[in-house]
DNA sequence: CCGGTGCTTGACACATATGTGACATATACT
DNA sequence: AGTATATGTCACATATGTGTCAAGCACCGG
């Protein structure tokens, strides 16, 4: 069963990043347009966690947090509370207000699909999977650890993010740009060809004990892990 | 390629509500405020499919629609009417002059979405859904793979293309200009033998595997995917 | 059965995409 | 500071895909 998250957003544009990114992470997801409408779908079905807009229409974020912390089964859901606000006085209020964590915008999205991960993680370890077994390789986010047929492989940061990105969705097609966007984040300007250079990086670690390359080049198209 | 919506509605507040929420869920819209404005953006570019108002100004919607079956190449384009009338009477009216679906104003915005994918699903799953199968042929998007009998197929991705193109619609002849405008763009001048060149390999690498040329050449109009 | 038109297909020159070693910086650790 | 490790780019070699042509085949109407 795929974690269930509630993104609560108006702005238009934000909505849709946020559901493209977790949706291909792996969550279901449903967006609330206003305050009101946030209550109503909360109303619907308990999500495992909820993106909170500081600023919504109808009825302000900070308020929706406090009747979700009021309502006895909502009052351990995990929420996270975006706000264009810096001030280190709205963080407390927020913090206060019982967010489980506070992100400011603009934000990376590979760094708020983290924090997702560890909220849910602290709230609901059942829900994310710590270590992820695709063929002869096995990927551990806890201990930032990869081995392919029980031997370990040393990768650095980037091929890492860029395996766990990839084993996310084996066998699904990835463009350069999807994997700048994602493992790379949203908000810094590389050239789409260094993907090719650390692709080749990983794909040399992960070869390093004489297995077969498991990522598929798919010519005009990207790249893929191979799904078995 | 994102399915394309014309929305034919008078109303501004409905058009945008229509409009917002199709875009949201990856659709590409227009908007036609009258009947005249709805034939000639019919004209210029088939949708995918038509939402439909009933009390359309200039020319009602009940006669757009009988115009659009009359044509032979929006014939089969698939239309849901969308009426403040609840009158049996209409509704079969309606049905009867060619409509797929029909939702009485006001209606549920989640409803209607759930119509589309619906209507949609019926009359061109290929645009929908991400995996695609006819006959012993499956196309799948995500991975970018080919599969015939369960037996991989390798193509270029130019055959990848015009293998999707024609499963869109399997069993319709398509033009070599209408094979040149879809699959390789409208802005690029490339040879009208060069499809029967592409076509040549298309079925070269499907019928690798020993089975039967699924495409149809139609002498003197074009090439068909074979419905089945 | 013949001629003509339209289609198929192998060859090939050219265009484009990808793989990879080298290198100059950046960053982290001691 | 000094060392080790990572990173992003480039340049060039290689692999793969593309468009065109032309010779030969298939089909159709007479």
């Amino acid at each position: 069963m795929k974690p269930f998250v509630l993104i609560a957003e108006d702005e238009k544009a934000v909505a849709e990043l946020l559901r493209y990114n977790l949706e291909r992470e792996g969550y279901e997801t449903a967006v609330a347009p206003d305050g009101d409408e946030a209550m109503i779908q909360l109303d619907e079905r308990v999500p495992d966690l909820v993106l909170l807009d500081w600023m919504l229409p109808k009825v302000p974020g900070i308020e929706v947090c406090r009747r979700i912390r009021s309502k006895p089964e909502t009052a351990n859901l995990p929420v996270i509370m975006l706000t264009a606000r810096t001030e280190e006085a709205d963080r407390i209020r927020g913090l206060d207000t019982g967010a489980d964590d506070y992100v400011t915008k603009p934000f990376s999205t590979t760094e708020l699909m983290a924090r997702v991960r560890a909220v849910l993680r602290r709230i609901r370890p059942a829900l994310i999977e710590d270590k992820v077994v695709v063929g002869d390789i096995v990927v551990d986010r806890t201990t930032h650890t990869v081995t392919r047929n029980g031997e370990g492989i040393h990768l650095g940061p980037t091929e890492f993010r860029l395996l766990d990105y990839f084993i996310q969705h084996p066998g699904r097609v990835f463009s350069r740009e999807q994997l700048l966007d994602g493992v790379w984040g949203s908000d810094v300007y590389v050239e789409a060809r260094t993907v090719d250079v650390h692709v080749g990086r990983l794909r040399k670690a992960l070869m390093s004990n004489g297995g077969d390359d498991p990522i598929r080049t798919v010519r005009s198209a990207g790249y893929s892990l191979r799904a078995n």
